[in-house]
DNA sequence: CTGAAAGCGCTTACAG
DNA sequence: CTGAAAGCGCTTACAG
């Protein structure tokens, strides 16, 4: 900028105003605006956001924090948010925790340095203290697909529960009795939520639930443990019927051990499954899933956040919770 | 820190130096240095990273494109890159060109603005000029996944020729003669590439390359495509006997589709794919795929990109072609 | 052992 | 219509 200047014999100033398209505004004569961006085209010139930033004291970043953006639910919210951000001109920059609140915590910090003009975050749900610590300072903040509820934030999440107790109480129309649930060891609210809405739906319809139709298994070592508790489901003294999985890579793991040990489906065994696949629709058969709307996560958590950024909405915290929606294929039987 | 500096009654430069831990190589008495670190810590200071950039003309940031991060195989090569380059201390931004050679120099020229301090590109191949600006520019490059043949850059890519090359001659060897091979429009190299091997073995064992086993089906349209063409290669008059996918996604919809017309995999049609999909060890039966590399490819890339970001092996450009592996399954038959 | 000063590349109130 | 000057928050050569 200083180059042009002084190759055009013109000051910074009108520089400035001219690359910004502020020319008119600001009264520039139209010839100067001419060779003004004439010379900058030609060299090549390339504003230096950094220096912009520093000093407007926005950088129209945001950053993004996931658990791991190699799980295809993660990626496309973050395909979405990128195509959303890009769309408004911000940048998104990212990483992930890998289900690390210490993790979690130094990428918080480490975008904040970096000057992000806000987050997005689907939290380890154990790092409370940072969220706290972005709230309190006004730092522009949305949580998606997990939320502290202890604690009022933005937050755009599903409505895990009604997810599966929809999917409970439709197995159990198509006739389903013995229905087990099967989830895995993370003290997340959403695991919680699906495991109350199986539960409910069991209630509403047996007036109880049976304990031992209901597994938990570790997040890490869920594929070795697989293959004993199907076994041991499947010896229930009235037979097993249906499965309800909480996740989608526990769905993955089950029905690989289900055909190994032999079982039919849905014959058998009805399936449904919490979250999609990519391949749910070309397995044999297709698995009903509960279908997380991903574009709309990804979308809103944009679309909060800059509100909030802009000081529109900053008064009360936005809270989105939104349906899922229950696509039946042959995995349930009928 | 200027507020420290005004707090503790000294400069901003001791408070600099303390801060990044370079006290002891500036003599820096120990108890100064003790009381600036408490001084930051309990006012919760955090050092401006743009600012820093902006003196240093170091961002620490590298730029991610890829023409979509969605998919798969992309979200894992990204989640690779941003778990090496954060360990490294860099920070990564991505946006996806969707296969567009506009968007990509849209989102090159917008990186360059935000002074990332280098760019990995899985490019659409169809935006040489920009390629060519940055080289010419010295800037930090790595093509990854696809690259310019005509034009020397650093490039990660994978040996698409040998993979298909193997595949198609692992078929021949366990008895399949009639194989074709479907894949998709795309002016990518590695397309080129994958037919190309293809069509080595096939002349290499048959002496002849029969040009109805090759179909070539639209980047989008294909799903449409893909029945009428499965029925074509079937009524082959000898009887098609195997087929090899370019692509995972061509997989998916033409397993479904060989479901629906009600061939049998493999007794009938064997099958094998380029690329992996999360779920092709949960069909029946389990697809044997071309792997590719991707933990490689990330981490190679950031490594090499790191090289030249800091001055090493700067003088040739780095080319790494990676082997692919033949995971071998059920599909592909016996 | 510590500080004053310059400067990275911008933008913006103010002046004329 | 255009410019001089201050300042965003840092780092770094230089001086003492």
């Amino acid at each position: 900028m200083k180059d042009i200047a002084k190759a055009l014999n013109l000051s910074k100033t009108t520089i400035s105003m001219v690359l910004n398209n502020r020319g008119d505004e600001n009264n520039i004569s139209r010839k100067t605006q001419q060779k003004i961006l004439e010379y900058a085209k030609k060299h090549n010139y390339v504003p230096n956001q950094l220096a912009r930033s520093l000093r407007t004291g926005k950088s129209e970043t945001i950053g993004l924090i996931m658990p791991n953006i190699s799980n295809l639910f993660y990626a496309e919210i973050a395909s979405y948010i990128e195509e959303k951000a890009e769309e408004q001109g911000y940048t998104v920059i990212f990483s992930s925790s890998h289900e690390n609140p210490k993790i979690e915590q130094k990428l918080i910090r480490s975008m904040v340095n970096r000057q992000v003009d806000g987050l997005i975050i689907a939290s380890t749900q154990g790092n409370l203290e940072d969220i706290r610590l972005l709230k309190n300072n006004n730092f522009p903040l949305v949580l998606i697909d997990r939320h502290y509820p202890e604690y009022s934030t933005n937050f755009i999440v599903v409505n895990n529960y009604e997810g599966t107790k929809n999917a409970t109480k439709h197995l159990i129309n198509l006739g389903r009795r013995k229905i087990a649930f099967i989830s895995v060891r993370l003290e997340l609210d959403a695991m919680r939520q699906r495991l109350l809405g199986y539960e409910d739906a069991m209630n509403e319809c047996f007036g109880n639930i049976e304990n031992k139709l209901i597994k938990i298994l570790d997040h890490k070592g869920y594929r070795k443990e697989m293959r004993p508790i199907l076994e041991e489901l499947l010896k229930l003294d009235q037979g097993l019927d249906a499965i309800v999985f909480a996740t989608h890579y526990l769905t993955a793991s089950g029905i690989g051990e289900l055909k190994n040990i032999g079982v039919k489906v849905p014959k058998e065994v009805a399936i449904v499954s919490f979250d999609e696949m990519s391949a749910f629709d070309i397995v044999d058969p297709p698995i009903t899933y509960i279908m997380q709307p991903s574009e709309e996560i990804g979308t809103l958590a944009v679309e909060v956040l800059l509100d909030v950024i802009n000081g529109k909405n900053n008064k009360e915290d936005q809270k989105v919770v939104l349906g899922t929606k229950l696509v039946v294929r042959k995995s349930c039987g009928t």
